[in-house]
DNA sequence: TATTAAAGTGATCAAATGATCAATAAGGAA
DNA sequence: TTCCTTATTGATCATTTGATCACTTTAATA
């Protein structure tokens, strides 16, 4: 026999409701964008609408709340040891690297929140591109300029040409998210493949052009 | 002495104003997303909001013409056979090739509809999306099969691995534009030295995994 | 079991916003 | 100049939506 009908109401302690509220707004925004009303988001909830205004002031603050959840905590510090660790071959680290990356990255909610923060004109994501600069294109850069003999950054610093090339790298693999979540003209789940592809053409066809840059 | 305070009611052409309101919305969309009010879009023409809908049943039909506006029109027939024309070298042809589409396209407000549309749900994107597949990437992978003297397509099929790499040294090229017009995290106006650049490592890369991926 | 702090709700306000319509006026035709 | 079609407007409606608040209910605890 089924349980009653009886909708008892639910009291949460505040951290847990706050938790609840906040991960229901993730999904509920990445899906809709942040024009999503509060009464839709207090339906999937289960809780009144009012009840979203006693744990975060106004509407805004949950946006931003939202912003921090998804950003936050997702980057891996052991990434940068690993593109670092020179005792395994560059292309074995950028596969790992990116295998891992874009398992991490590669979600519904943390793409299209990336590409909403764009619009919305918020700056927490300058906060992310500088990362991917720093943590990511400048490692990659040195690295290349290693294993080809080429001279070490604090000689000769990394130049725009190169980090250009690096973006345009990283770019193209970020481009299979916003083709598959922000335009769903993606279907496959898996992209090791279309990745450790581009991996090996990157990696094929920088030098050349990191020669003719670093000549002279 | 300057002309007199009255601002007469201007009195215009059913078409003139309805490309008047197209033009304007199109700058007015891309610029604060579809979420717009249609009371700002009439403040910045200088018209009654009414006067809108006496031109556009609903907003959402403002909304449907800013799209076609902004992606047909755009595509230029002859590109096709510029990517084609094997009298030139392919990197001639792919440099030519992409100095003019970024500059038909690296606009802020084709990129950000482009983008606003893909949140929006709606699906004008695929056929842009298509279109770039059938005439830029399959053509790219084509006339690399050619250059190196691998099968014709007529003969074997393009793989998706050919595919996905092509796909990734376009997003390569079209994430400049979304650092730029999304993210506004790069403010240079000419890209051509960093497309040039790009279009070197894949032509200098793409063809050992070409290689690779046609081998047996 | 009685008490009470605080989690939770429903009703409601106020502003924003898409849409409507009767009234007005520009400007070409007669 | 006068007339008349229709572009244009201001006032207004109806709905949506963020936010508030007095009141209700839960469950830990004394």
């Amino acid at each position: 026999m089924p349980r009653a009908k009886t909708q008892k109401r639910k009291r949460l302690s505040r951290d847990e409701r706050e938790q609840q509220i906040v991960d229901e707004a993730v999904r509920y925004f990445a899906e809709v964008g942040f024009g999503g009303q509060t009464r839709e988001l207090a339906r999937r909830l289960g809780i009144s609408q009012s009840l979203l205004f006693r744990y975060f002031p106004t509407k805004d603050d949950i946006v931003k709340r939202v912003y921090e959840e998804v950003y936050l905590r997702r980057w891996r510090p052991e990434w940068e040891d690993l593109l670092s660790d020179r005792s395994r071959p560059l292309a074995d680290r950028l596969n790992q690297f990116y295998h891992e990356y874009t398992d991490a990255i590669f979600e519904f909610e943390w793409v299209r929140i990336l590409v909403f923060s764009g619009i919305k004109g918020v700056t927490l994501y300058q906060q992310y591109l500088k990362l991917i600069h720093d943590k990511v294109l400048d490692r990659i850069c040195t690295e290349l300029r290693a294993e080809h003999n080429f001279p070490d950054p604090i000689k000769k610093p990394i130049t725009v040409r190169e980090t250009d090339l690096a973006w345009n790298f990283h770019g193209g693999i970020f481009y299979i998210a916003i083709r598959k979540f922000i335009y769903g003209a993606e279907k496959r789940e898996n992209f090791d493949a279309a990745i450790k592809d581009s991996i090996a053409v990157f990696l094929a066809g920088a030098p050349t052009v990191f020669k003719s840059i670093l000549k002279k």
